[in-house]
DNA sequence: CTAAATTCGGAAAACGTTTTCCGAAACCTC
DNA sequence: GAGGTTTCGGAAAACGTTTTCCGAATTTAG
C-alpha cells in the first residue's frame, strides 16, 4: 500500500535505475527501444518500472530532445458549434499519433490570440494550427507563430502571407447555393437577401464576395459569425418592410439566428422566407425548419492539416494549399 | 531585417546574458524580479532581451521550477454545447492569471479518458480538472490523477472518491421543473414522459433520480447525452401511441432531438407535448420553440474551480465540494 | 578608522531526460 | 589463437532555466 495523498516526490528513472541494478542510460534505452539490447535486460528493466510505477516526466524529455509531442491549435471562439466540432476532429486525428493538441480559444480577441501565440511559442510545441481571427489583424500573430514554428492556417487564411492553408473552396460552396437559389428565385417578386458574417476573415470575405458576385442587386447587411447578429439583422429587415425572400447567410450561426427571429416575428420559413446556411454544423439538422446549408469536409480538413504538419518541409518556401470540395445538403428551410 | 524562415536557433538566456555583457543569473533575475537589482543594470538587461527578442523557453523554466503554470482539462464531448461552454468559461477564468488550460476531449471514451490523464500527468501540469465519463468506470483515471496533482471534479463526480467536486445542484433544479409542471400536469389526462441521459453519470443519474421520485408512474426511457437519441427515444414514445404529454429530459441536447424528431412527425409544441430541457445552452434559446430549460451558473462554476483550484490544500484529506444553485427558464416549449 | 553588516553580481548545481562517446567484452574470421 | 569487428552497458554532457551559495564591494555602526 502506498502513500497516498499529494506531493510524494515522484519517481524519476534514477529510482528505476537503482531499482534495476542498472545506469540511467540503460533504462532510457529500456523504454524507448532506441538501441537493441539482450532481452533479459529489458525484461528486469521493464520488471522495475512496472514496480515502481514509473512514468517519464515529459518535460525533461521534451527539454532534452528539443520536441514535445504537442501541437498548438488557436480557435477563434469555442462556442461558435462549427470550431467546437473542428476542434474535436483535429485532436481526434492527432491524438491517433501520439500527439496531443492543446486548444486556445482567443474569444475573438486580437490581444487574446497574440498571447496564444506567444504562450505556445514559449511551450515549445512542435507545431501550430492558427484559425486566424482577422484576415488582416492577425498578420502579426500569424508571422510571429511561422517565425519559429511550423505554422499552418485553417479554415481561414491571412491576406499577403505566404504560409500552409487548409479549407473548403468557399467560392465553390456559394456556387452551390447560387445554382440552388436559380432554380426558384424570381428576381422581381422574390428578393434575395444577403446577410454576411466575418466580413474580416477569409472565409467571411470570400462568401459574401461570391454572392454579391452573382447577386449584384441584392440586399447586403454584413456583422460577426453569432447567433445574435443573426437575430438583430433580422429585425433590420423586417424593419424596412420587407416580408419575403431568400435569404443567404454565409454560417450557420447567422442563419438560425435569422430563423429563430423570423419565427418569433410571426413568419413562416421557408414560405415567406427561405433561408440558407453555411457550414453545417450539429444543430442544423436538428432546427425547426431544419437548415438548408453548405457541408464542409471537418474530416477531411483534419486529416489534410495532419498530413501537412508531418510532410510540409520546414525550411522550404514553398507553400501549400488544400482546397477541399464543400457539399449542398437541401432541407425544409430552403427545399428543392 | 532578420532570416525569415523556419528552425533557426532561438535565443537563449545565455544569448542574452553575453549581449548584455552580464552573467546568466543576472539576466534571470532581471526578467523575474526575483531579487531587487540596481535599476540601470536591470535596464541593461532589458534592453538586450528587447535588441533579441528573447522568450524564455518554458520547458527549461518548467523543468527547474516543477511547475508549468498549465493546468489539465479534461471534457467528455466537445461537441455538446454545454461542455464546450463550460471549457470556454473556464479557460477564460484562467487565462487571466496568467495560466493555460490546455484541453483534451476525451470523446466519451474510458480508455481515451485515461490517456489524457496519463498525458497530463506526464506533461507536468499543476492541476488537473476532469468531468469525468462514468460515475463508476472514471475512477481509475481519476484516482490516477489525484494521485499526483491537485485535482478537481467539474459538474459530474466519481462515486465514493473523496475529491472536490464543482457542480450544479441538480436536485434542486429538478425539483423547480417539477414545481413548474404542476402547474398545469393533470395526472390522468396529460402523461410525463421522462427521458434521461448520462444515467452512468452523477448529473444524469440525480436529474433521472429526482424525476421519478416525484413522478414515480411515468413512463422513463434513459439514454445518453446527444441529439440523436433524444430522437430516437421520441420515435419509441410515438410507437408506443402516445400523442400527447410533458416530456421532461435531462440535458438540452436530448430535448432540442426531441423538439425536432415531434416536428418532423407533424406534432405541436407545446400543443401536443411540452418539453423541457437543463443546462440552457445557447441555442436553447433559438430552437422554435424556444426550449424551457434550467440555467447553470458557469461563470460561477468556472470562479469556483479557479479559486479551489488555488486555495484547496493539497496535503490535506479536507476536500470542499461547491454545489452552486440552477434557475428555470421559462419558454415556449412549456409555457407557464 | 576599523569592524560588522549589507548589497549585489557571478559560478555552479539542480531539475529529468536523451544521447554521444568510450571501453570492455564477446563474437567472428582466417 | 591473434586480429578485427561487432555488441552492449555506463559515464557524462547536454537541453534552458532558476536558485543557492559565495565572495567582493560597498555601506553602516561604533
Amino acid at each position: 500500500m502506498e502513500t497516498s495523498g499529494l506531493g510524494r516526490d515522484s519517481i524519476t528513472i534514477r529510482d528505476v535505475a537503482i531499482h534495476a541494478g542498472v545506469s540511467i542510460a540503460t533504462v532510457s534505452r529500456a523504454l524507448s527501444r532506441n538501441r537493441p539490447m539482450s532481452p533479459q535486460l529489458q525484461e528486469r528493466v521493464l520488471a522495475s518500472v512496472d514496480a515502481l510505477g514509473y512514468r517519464p516526466n515529459l518535460v525533461g524529455r521534451a527539454l532534452r530532445q528539443k520536441k514535445t509531442s504537442t501541437i498548438g491549435l488557436i480557435v477563434p471562439d469555442l462556442e461558435n458549434p462549427f470550431f467546437s466540432a473542428l476542434t474535436q476532429e483535429v485532436s481526434r486525428r492527432f491524438s491517433k499519433s501520439g500527439t496531443d493538441v492543446l486548444v486556445i480559444s482567443a474569444d475573438n480577441n486580437l490581444e487574446l490570440e497574440f498571447r496564444a501565440v506567444r504562450s505556445f511559442l514559449g511551450r515549445q510545441v512542435d507545431g501550430l494550427v492558427m484559425i486566424p481571427c482577422d484576415e488582416i489583424e492577425s498578420g502579426e500573430s500569424v508571422q510571429l507563430a511561422s517565425s519559429s514554428v511550423s505554422t499552418l492556417q485553417l479554415d481561414r487564411f491571412v491576406d499577403g502571407i505566404d504560409l500552409s492553408f487548409v479549407g473548403c473552396d468557399n467560392t465553390a460552396g456559394m456556387n452551390l447555393v447560387i445554382n440552388h437559389i436559380n432554380e426558384f428565385v424570381d428576381e422581381n417578386s422574390h428578393p434575395v437577401i444577403i446577410i454576411g458574417g466575418g466580413g474580416s476573415t477569409s472565409s467571411g470575405r470570400e462568401r459574401l464576395q461570391e454572392l454579391i458576385f452573382h447577386r449584384p442587386r441584392s440586399l447586403v447587411l454584413d456583422g460577426n459569425f453569432s447567433f445574435a447578429w443573426g437575430r438583430q439583422a433580422t429585425a433590420e429587415i423586417l424593419s424596412k418592410d420587407i416580408r419575403s425572400g431568400t435569404i443567404v447567410t454565409t454560417a450557420d450561426v447567422i442563419a438560425l439566428g435569422v430563423m429563430s427571429a423570423l419565427i418569433t416575428n410571426g413568419h413562416s420559413v421557408p414560405m415567406d422566407f427561405r433561408v440558407i446556411g453555411f457550414d453545417d454544423v450539429g444543430v442544423a439538422y436538428l432546427a425547426n425548419p431544419t437548415l438548408t446549408t453548405i457541408s464542409q469536409p471537418l474530416t477531411d480538413m483534419a486529416d489534410s492539416i495532419f498530413s501537412f504538419m508531418n510532410t510540409v518541409p520546414q525550411s522550404s518556401r514553398i507553400q501549400a494549399r488544400k482546397i477541399l470540395g464543400p457539399k449542398l445538403v437541401v432541407r425544409e428551410s430552403s427545399p428543392a
